[in-house]
RNA sequence: UGGGGUGUAGCCAAGUCGGUAAGGCACCAGACUUUGACUCUGGCAUUUCGUAGGUUCGAGUCCUGCCAUCCCAGCCA
């Protein structure tokens, strides 16, 4: 799938670029992805990496990989590594290098304190709620600080006793000096550089001083070379900061930000902070959680990087809010695996027949096929026994009009196999389906019905003498709200989680050499699905997605 | 009620200098089928591009007003 790699569908941001290379601007392209530690990466995260990555790579330049680490309350050192680990899983290599913002601090400290010596920085006092008040609102205009106009030698003075560690948490910020009357709140004197007696994962104590993201952020980008800095949409809001500090400090070449919409999907939530919450409250298993739109969980789903980056690349880029269907994701996926994956037998809900005419003491090995369009993929042998496992579901006591599957006195073609006919059911004292007894129609084989019959179902099915037991995991959305991202305001998304997003069947049944199936595997479960084998849980199998049925009963 | 974005089919999304609405998904109909899968064929915006006007021979594209919706008042990113 290179498609979703190199080329990608022109979009507004590659237009900018094609001027910006036309008119020599800019020679070569650098982009970056820069997620902050603090987090496992999701879905959405991969669309920014997508977006950055082949977008340097379609423009034969280079992508940075870089940890954006300038808040040491937040972040940890765990993420750092889960990070790296997923970009590398969708074959997204940082071709520029990897970086941490917290490597720049120096150099952040240097600019800081070249701005204060232009009088555009200053060391404000105003406590935090002070500081609030005078920036006004989003329809009055903020107030001066009355520390805006220190002198540069107290402002120098002050900042360097900052970061010496002189001064309490939250007693004093470097602020940049702009305009408290902007209509813009993000350029009413925002704050570049905070006092934070806080251990940092990468630089321990040598920090108690840390720059903002807003200050820190264009200067990685100038600093890295970075031309084109792509992020979603809510930093728009702060690309006139992003400029003044790049005007200020200056670089060789100016970066410049343009945004794109995040990915939104139907009936989950992509926010880390809620992610967390799932994972907190014990609601999913932890962050890889098949049911989780993050990498990993997409991962022990299943899913493949190739085709979570097809769904990202069909979705397109944008600056439109959406919400992308999540049966999008699942019909690329399917895609792919229809293509790649091997078909296998997996009963999910066993219903025993007997066989009545067929010998108790015979083996029989039926071919079947590896796939059914890929014949080089080879065949394989399945046993056939008088008794065998069928799916409940593909038996109706009393058959629904349009039911083409197995019922009383039907027949069916058992797939691979003979062609079944079902003479009596067994009941339990409950009334229960317990048993079939049927007949199979030795003369035809598996071959077409001598006398000419059609028979049109076609059902799969396992000797109960040669399969090996399982437990298989079916997974549906988390939510059943098709919009979640809207009522994330009033933090009871609870409500809204569906009971039905893992179910799992205990007594099923697969091939004998499913047993020895990897996670890295995947495999079509004829009839019924993709699936893997769960990287947690021994003789567990994880559904990646359902196979679409055009069966809809009445 | 300040500023910044966005509004093209159920969903995503193309629409260059204004010239008469790409594509994908979904859906519908049919063919094929020992997976009701896959594949294939056809259909699927023409009082139509949030809306109301205007300019023009001609407007999704230009102008004006209006409406809807998202983001911003962290010493978060």
């Amino acid at each position: 799938m290179e498609i979703v790699m190199g080329e990608t569908n022109s979009n507004f941001i590659h237009d900018v670029i094609d001027k910006d290379l036309a008119e020599g601007k800019v020679k070569e392209i650098h982009t970056r992805f820069p997620p902050e530690p603090n987090g496992y990466l999701h879905i959405g995260s991969a669309k920014a990496i997508w977006i950055n990555a082949s977008t340097a790579k379609k423009y034969g330049g280079k992508f940075n990989l870089r940890y954006d680490d300038t808040n040491p309350v937040k972040e940890d050192d765990e993420y750092v590594k889960s990070i790296e680990e997923d970009l590398r899983w969708l074959g997204m290599e940082p071709t520029g290098g990897i970086f941490y913002g917290s490597d720049y601090f120096d150099k952040c400290y240097e600019f800081a304190q070249k701005l204060i010596r232009e009088g555009k920085a200053y060391v404000c006092d105003l406590s935090q709620e002070q500081m609030s008040e005078y920036r006004g609102t989003l329809t009055q205009p903020g107030k001066n600080s009355p520390y805006r106009d220190r002198s540069v030698e107290e402002n120098l003075d002050l900042f360097k006793r900052m970061k010496d560690g002189e001064f309490a948490d939250g007693s004093r910020t470097l602020r940049a000096k702009i305009d408290m009357s902007s209509p813009n709140i993000n350029m009413r004197d925002p704050v570049i550089y905070r006092i934070l007696h806080v251990n940092h994962h990468r630089h321990g104590n040598k920090w108690c001083i840390y720059p903002m993201y807003d200050f820190a952020h264009p200067i990685q980008d100038g600093l890295e070379g970075i031309t084109h800095s792509l992020c979603s949409i809510e930093f728009e809001n702060h690309r006139p900061l992003y400029d003044w500090v790049v005007e200020n400090v200056g670089f060789e070449v100016s970066p410049h930000q343009y945004e794109f919409a995040r990915l939104n999907m139907t009936y989950t939530v992509m926010s880390k902070r809620y992610l967390r919450k799932l994972v907190e409250n014990k609601i999913v298993d932890g962050w890889d959680d098949p049911r989780m739109p993050t990498l990993c969980g997409l991962r022990r789903r299943g899913y493949t990087p190739t085709a979570i980056l097809d769904f990202i690349s069909r979705n397109g880029v944008s600056k439109n809010y959406s919400v992308a269907d999540v049966r999008y994701l699942e019909y690329c996926v399917c895609e792919e695996l229809n293509e790649t994956t091997q078909r296998r037998v997996a009963i999910l809900e066993p219903l025993k027949v007997v066989i009545t005419n067929y010998p108790e003491d015979k083996t029989e090995m039926f071919e079947t096929s590896n796939h059914p369009k890929k014949p080089e993929w080879g065949k394989r042998e399945l046993a056939f026994t008088r008794e065998i496992y069928i799916d409940r579901s593909d038996f109706m006591e009393e058959p629904v009009p349009g039911f083409i599957r197995l019922a009383p006195g039907k027949e069916v073609r058992l797939m691979s196999a003979y062609i079944l006919k079902c003479n009596e059911v067994v009941h339990d004292e409950n009334g229960n389906v317990t048993q079939l007894m049927c007949t199979v129609d030795l003369e035809t084989g598996n071959n077409k019905p001598v006398d000419g019959r059609k028979v049109k179902g076609t059902i799969h099915w396992l000797s109960a003498s040669n399969c090996e037991k399982c437990k298989i995991r079916i997974y549906n959305n988390l939510f059943n709200k098709e919009n979640v991202a809207t009522l994330l305001e009033e933090d009871t998304f609870e409500e809204f989680l569906s009971d039905d997003s893992l179910v799992e069947y205990t007594d099923c049944f697969v091939e004998p050499s499913l047993k020895d199936a990897t996670p890295d595997e995947r495999f079509q479960f004829v009839r019924t699905g993709y699936f893997v084998k769960d990287s947690k849980n021994d003789g567990v199998f994880n559904r990646t997605a359902p196979l679409k049925s055009s069966f809809k009963p009445e």
